[in-house]
DNA sequence: GCCGTTTTCGGCCCGACTGTTTTCAGTCG
């Protein structure tokens, strides 16, 4: 049973319990748990268990570490069996409903016999949800929209197209007159993948105003809340967007408090009250004497001043930690030894590689492209078309491979544009590991990007055998979005990623962060331990016509969450210092071929 | 269930909003 296996066993647990209506910290022990299993390496684990030093680990004690540990030699829980025989499975499912937790589950349980989405939408229709205590006919009403609008309402939204309807707000907002200060926070500020609900954060001298032009936008479909502080409304397209509204001199806590993880904020507050200090959204004041943060943040003379958030991490003992950073995966106790990485920024990139033309599949001309990566200030433009097994996608003959190299060979000498393009290709890396191309061809061209393109229902073993394959071919720069995932559409394929690594180092082998908003692959999650052990990172837009460069944007994201500098990204590289590295490549793998 | 530079027991982050209530519980983030 892998590690992750576990720990989706132990946040189950913890599902279970707070559904019994167990001590709501016994079921953050087991959540907090299940995190800090995912962050320990799979050979760490190992070695843990082996010498029983489980217990070692924050956030595991005794009980947690009998339980891995007998899952992890067994392979199953007596304790996790007997406790989902114990439930109705379909009061899980029930979690998933707005306004719906374990305390009103309980009651429709017990009272009703509610034990099903089906039986609540019943109950609700015939109007008995309506005469328990606590309930009333505005929450029947809300349960059954809310089953309704279950799968549009749950679903997470891609990253870019969150921040592209977040845009417009933040500007309309800073137009206001009445607003000082604007700012998107949440997992859209945080850089995640993918986002579940917008947060605007706004500094305003009047509240009601902005609310009102808040609730109006186009497009909205309801307004879910409205009071003096916050509005909450829903879009047509399912997103949910929340209003903060906040005096300006509290702005940076109301930011940072909404920017932060639910990890990352327990964790900040609790070092705070292990200084004497209390935070809230509303400010940093002593923990000492009467009343509630909130309060005595009204008061100025009580309250930390903090012009930014610096000033906020610095009264806590903390260098700044970067948005993207704020996971609650470790960077407190980084920023307090002063241990941060200078993340890498989006001015850093001087070009990018693995990009499409109409040779292909993609949509502009080979100039097109370059015309847009020079218009970015780019100083080279790898090209990739796809290869001749990627038949779907149009993919090169060795004859059209070839004039496309000669067609890049001469834009480059007509110096047409100040952007160097280096001619590649993205080459299918076949079922059993090999190349799409002979050694004679691929070694004609400046790089290659090898990537998997079908058979993706291999097993574990044969996928990662075919991969490392692949990385192991001489003529192989680097290796093309790793396990093939579309966020929110489709699983990757199953490969053994830390073999994949290891060999990727080995071979001095690159691996591409794909910032396609759809891939983001290899996931940010594997990059700061691969990359601290020497694996080199290129950040690759895959694009498919010339707006797609612009989604290196999406990849800096991902790269800033792994904590990537840019020393461990290759086209943050200069021209020649990339043009000399791909050179000596090109030199090594023709030798190795002959 | 976890944890400890006040603690091995008694805490565990903090506040807003809604709906159902006449002072608060439940949910949410």
């Amino acid at each position: 049973m892998t590690k992750n296996e576990m720990a989706d066993i132990l946040n189950e647990i913890g599902t279970l319990l707070e559904l019994k209506g167990e001590n709501p910290f016994k079921v953050r022990a087991y959540q907090a748990g299940a995190r800090a299993l995912e962050a320990i390496e799979e050979a760490d684990l190992n070695r843990l268990i082996a010498s029983d030093e489980l217990q070692t680990v924050k956030g595991i004690g005794e009980a947690l570490a009998q339980k891995i540990g007998e899952l992890h030699t067994t392979g199953r829980l007596e304790f996790f069996e007997k406790l989902k025989a114990s439930i109705e499975p379909g009061l899980v499912e029930l979690l998933q409903i707005p306004g719906l937790g374990p305390k009103k589950i309980r009651a429709l349980h017990d009272q009703l016999g509610v034990t099903s989405i089906a039986l609540l939408t019943t109950a609700c229709q015939e109007g008995r949800v309506a005469d328990l205590a606590g309930f009333g006919e505005k929450t029947q009403e809300k349960l059954l929209t809310g089953i309704k609008n279950r799968e549009a309402y749950g679903r997470r939204h891609l990253w870019w197209e969150a921040a592209e309807s977040a845009g417009p707000i933040v500007q309309g907002l800073r137009a206001l007159p009445q607003v000082t200060r604007a700012e998107a926070a949440g997992s859209l500020r945080r850089g995640l993948e993918t986002v579940g609900d917008l947060d605007f954060i706004v500094a305003a001298t009047d509240v009601a105003p902005v609310v009102e032009w808040f609730v109006a936008l186009p497009g909205i479909k309801e307004v879910t809340a409205k009071g003096e502080t916050k509005a909450s409304v829903r879009f047509e397209s399912g997103l949910q967007a929340d209003l903060r509204i906040v005096p300006d001199d509290q702005f940076v806590f109301a930011l940072h408090h909404f920017t932060g993880s639910k990890d990352h904020n327990v964790q900040l507050r609790q070092r705070a009250l292990a200084r004497g200090l209390s935070l809230s959204e509303w400010g940093l004041v002593s923990a000492a004497g009467e009343g509630t943060a909130k309060q005595k943040a009204e008061d100025k003379s009580q309250r930390t001043k903090a012009a930014s958030e610096k000033d906020l991490f610095a009264a806590l003992g903390l260098h700044f930690i970067p948005p993207e950073m704020r996971e609650g995966l470790g960077e407190i106790e980084a920023a307090e030894r002063g241990a941060l990485p200078r993340l890498i920024e989006a001015t850093d990139l001087r070009g990018a590689f693995h990009n499409h033309t109409t040779a292909s599949d993609g949509g502009n001309t080979l100039a097109e492209m370059t015309a847009a990566a020079d218009a970015l200030g780019w100083e080279y433009l790898g090209i990739a078309d796809h290869s001749k097994s990627s038949f779907q996608a149009n993919g090169l003959s060795e004859e059209r491979l070839l004039k496309q190299v000669a067609d890049i060979r001469a834009l480059n000498a007509s110096k047409r544009f100040k952007t160097q393009v280096f001619a590649g290709v993205e080459c299918d890396i076949l079922a059993d590991g090999r190349l799409d191309y002979a050694n004679e061809i691929l070694t004609q061209l400046d790089y290659i990007v090898a990537s998997v393109h079908n058979a993706f229902a291999q097993d574990e073993v044969t996928m990662t055998a075919r991969i490392v394959r692949a990385i192991e071919h001489p003529a192989t720069t680097m290796l093309g979005h790793a396990t093939g995932r579309l966020l929110l559409r489709r699983e990757g394929y199953k490969v053994d990623l830390g073999r994949v690594i290891d060999a990727a180092i080995a071979n001095d082998v690159i691996i591409e962060l794909n910032a396609n908003p759809w891939r983001l692959d290899l996931d940010w999650r594997h990059w700061h331990k691969a990359a601290e052990r020497g694996l080199m990172c290129s950040i690759n837009p895959d694009a498919h016509e010339t707006a797609g460069l612009s989604h290196v944007r999406a990849g800096i994201n991902a790269a800033r969450k792994a904590g990537l500098t840019k020393e461990q990204v290759f086209n943050a590289r200069p021209l020649v210092k990339v043009r000399e590295w791909l050179e000596g490549r090109v030199r090594r793998a023709a030798q190795t071929v002959q």
